[in-house]
DNA sequence: TTAGTGATATCC
DNA sequence: GATATCACTAAA
């Protein structure tokens, strides 16, 4: 089953952890396919959130996560590294989840890149696509949730929110 | 531990 | 126009 809109339409805290599990599939012009199992997310969640890339303002940049819901926000990380995120939440409520791991791909620039994810896909769907979607095979996996990494400007209080979602098996 | 890389934001 | 910052990776 391939997930839809409504299934982004809702808080990224909700959405972060359902993502876990299900298959992130990539079909390449030539009509290749590569499936991958989401293994690790992470949720972002609003202005308040000082890790949030919307924290700081709503600007050219930040635009797409007030936008419709289910739509890829690409953003280029230390000037090599594509990160992907997908919108959730509320339209005017920017948050969006990071896809920060697949199964075979521990990394979010590893994912995009072997994906094929770049700057092109930003403001593409992630439903209802001919290129890139995310399916649920039914698997229920076990998850474990985390520190976030990587955002130690964002001070502590958000630092330590569990708001990293992690496949156990 | 450090270099590498470039888009963005924030200053002039 | 110039500079500082950054949700990372690979090599050592």
């Amino acid at each position: 089953m391939i997930l839809g809109k409504e299934f982004f339409y809702r808080d990224c805290l909700d959405v972060a952890p359902e993502l876990v599990g299900k298959i992130l599939v990539r079909r390449f012009d030539n009509g290749e396919e590569i499936r991958v199992r989401i293994t690790e997310t992470e949720a972002y969640r609003g202005v308040e959130d000082k890790a949030c890339h919307a924290s700081k303002g709503r600007t050219p940049r930040t635009e797409i996560l007030y936008g419709e819901s289910g739509i890829i926000y690409v953003y280029l990380c230390y000037g090599i590294h594509w990160l992907m995120n997908v919108i959730t939440g509320e339209k005017e409520q920017p948050q969006g989840v990071l896809f920060r791991a697949g199964e075979g791909y521990n990394g979010p620039a590893k994912l995009t890149k072997a994906l094929q994810i770049d700057k092109s896909f930003k403001y593409k769907a992630l439903y209802d696509n001919s290129e890139i979607w995310v399916e649920d095979d039914g698997l229920r996996p076990e998850i474990r949730t985390d520190k976030r990494v990587g955002i130690d400007y964002a001070g502590e209080e958000w630092v330590n929110k569990p708001w990293r979602f992690i496949m156990v098996r």
